[in-house]
Parts: structure tokens; C-alpha cells; sequence
DNA sequence: AACTATTTATAAGA
DNA sequence: TTCTTATAAATAGTT
């Protein structure tokens, strides 16, 4: 498509070779783009020129990761480490058909430990949480208290008002305010 | 390119998505054949459409293998190995403190839904094994009564005698010895 | 990089 | 689905 026909063999002339390259790779891009949006399709492009700089395209739907998840689930070949592929695969309950007696008991083992040690780990969770809104209703607990403590106790000089009111709220605050220990756990990491 | 100008924005009827889809997707590895001969470059691309039918090309130079350890490479990222190592791991349960509780919650629905598939495939192995062992008896019953009568029935003659032998052991077996229904299917795909 | 003459891809229709 | 064909889009060669 262009002023001339040409044959699909290699293009000898570096530099036309180059220059139909990057016009080809944008095109092949579009497309994929366009095939995405169009068709809801899932796509990846990788591409290497010749120079052996990479070009990526993959569709916003899914990361290329999950794009190779599902390639490798499809054509069951086994890019990267057969072993522990299809170990994940079993722990998910996928392909447990070709599986003999004493492997599935394994696998339930395996499981259930699993799940023992998320569900100890949720309750280690919930706990945290629950200690650490108690700490907080105490801070404000503290606080309000201090508040009314504060309209007789407080002296009238700044400096020293400020140091008493530390004094105060301190010795009612065992952990809270110092730091992690007030900050769920829970929230962390989202 | 076509009757008329399209927007690029989802098509709503199926019917012509899928059509579209199809047209779309051969064109693009089309396109991606030709680059890669006219230009020495190496390509992967990887479609799913809506049905979730996988599609793929890879230049000939190079496996997609190849391609993604390149990828692998360039971008610095070790996409694959990392996230399902950790995958792996949380699905043994460890290394889950520093999982939130939403990422525990999934962990957990992943290990339940993966246990049940394993019990449930035990509970077939189970069934399958019992009623080939059943099965198993009943020939062998079969063939003890046929002893029985053989004595006082076969005939003298080699060849008369093995038609006798197989008419009556066939009609006392219904599903005995008739090949996939024999061999336990607990065994079949190790 | 732009510019077009052409080729190629494909949307709609059969 | 597959074929056809008018038209849009891509691009080879040129500037």
C-alpha cells in the first residue's frame, strides 16, 4: 500500500528498512489499539526492531501480566517455571482431574494450612483494629477530660501552659500518639 | 477503511463485533508476519477476544519465550517470577502479616474455592476406585462360574472351544474388559 | 518529517 | 459463515 508494491522478503537497504519499520510498528500499534476498543479484545504487542529497542502496546483493560496469565493458562505451555505454575494452578483447584489419590490428600494438607494461617492472620487483623480504635476513643477520651480539667488548671503564661498540657495528656497516653502503634495496621498497605 | 468511516468507540451489536473482531484480529498478524520478515524485527502479539478465545503470533526468529525474557530484560521488571512466587507463598500462608484484611479476604475465597475443588475430586477418585473394584469382582466372579461350567461344557477342539469361551464370558460381561471403563481412571493421565 | 499515488484492509451488504 | 466491493486507511517511494 503505498507508491509501489513491494514483496514481503527482508528490506537490504538499512535505512528503508528502518524508516518502514517505525511506519509499520505505529500502524501494527494502532491497530491493536483499535481492535481493543472496538472489539473489547484483550491485546499485547511486543515488538524488537532490529536495533533491539523494545516497543509495548497492551490493552488498558489488562496488564500485559495478566494477559500472559491467561496466554499460559490457554496454551498450557510452560514459559517460565513449569514446577511452580502448575503447583499454583493445583493450589487453585485448576487441572486436579489428572491428579491420583495421595496427591490430592497432599494438596488438602497443603490447603488447609494455608487457610488456617489467613484466617489466624485475619483474626490477628480485626484484633489490631479493634485495639487501636479503643486507643483512639481513649486519646479522645483524654483529651475531652484534659479539656475540662484545663479551664481551672491552666496557667495563664503560654510557655508553661504548653508544657503542663503535655505533662498531662502524656500520662494518660501509654501508646497512644508514638507513632505506628495508632495507625491501623490494617490500612497500611492499601 | 471499509463502506463507510467507523468510530473507534465499542460496537454495541455482536453480531458485527464479532465479525469485526475476526477481520481485525487476522489483519493484525498479518501485519505483524510482514514486519517481521521486511524488517528483521521480532513480535509477539497475543489476543483474547470477548469469548475469551486466545490468539497468537510469534515471529519465527524467536519463541515468545524469547520475546518475553527480552521484555523481561529490557523493562528490568521480573513480572512473572516475583508476583507468583509471592502468590505461591500467601497461598501456603506465608509471609501474610503484611497482607491487608481485603488482600487476606481474597486469599482467603481463592483457598476455599481451591480446597473444595481438591475434596471434590477426591470424593470422585473415590467413587471412580470403588466401582472399578466392583467392577473388577464381578469379572472375576464371572470367570470362577464360568470355570464351573466349562468343566462339563467346553468342547475338546481348539478352535470350537475358543467361540464357546468368548460367547459365554462376553455375555456375563457388560462393561467388564471393554477398555477405558476397566482401567481405573485415577490412573489414567499420571 | 511531509506528501501523495497506490496498495491494502475492511465495513457493509449479499 | 464466506464472498464481494466500495471506501477508508496504511504506507512506499518521493520531496
Amino acid at each position: 500500500m503505498g507508491r509501489g508494491k513491494i514483496e514481503i522478503r527482508r528490506i537490504e537497504n538499512t535505512n528503508n528498512r528502518q524508516v518502514t519499520y517505525s511506519k509499520r510498528r505505529n500502524g501494527i500499534i494502532k491497530k491493536a489499539k483499535e481492535i481493543s476498543v472496538l472489539c473489547d479484545a484483550h491485546v499485547a504487542v511486543v515488538i524488537f526492531g532490529c536495533s533491539g529497542k523494545m516497543h509495548e502496546y497492551c490493552s488498558p483493560k489488562a496488564s500485559l501480566v495478566d494477559i500472559l496469565d491467561q496466554y499460559h493458562a490457554q496454551c498450557g505451555k510452560r514459559l517460565w517455571d513449569a514446577k511452580h505454575e502448575m503447583q499454583l494452578r493445583h493450589l487453585k483447584g485448576e487441572d486436579v482431574t489428572s491428579l491420583n489419590f495421595k496427591d490430592l490428600m497432599v494438596l488438602e494438607d497443603v490447603l488447609e494450612n494455608g487457610l488456617k494461617c489467613i484466617r489466624d492472620q485475619k483474626d490477628v487483623a480485626v484484633m489490631t483494629h479493634r485495639r487501636n480504635l479503643k486507643q483512639k476513643e481513649e486519646v479522645i477520651k483524654d483529651l475531652y477530660l484534659y479539656g475540662q480539667h484545663a479551664e481551672t488548671m491552666m496557667p495563664e503564661n503560654g510557655r508553661g501552659g504548653d508544657d503542663a498540657y503535655h505533662q498531662r495528656v502524656d500520662s494518660h497516653m501509654p501508646f497512644a500518639f508514638c507513632g505506628e502503634l495508632v495507625r491501623p495496621k490494617l490500612q497500611d498497605r492499601i
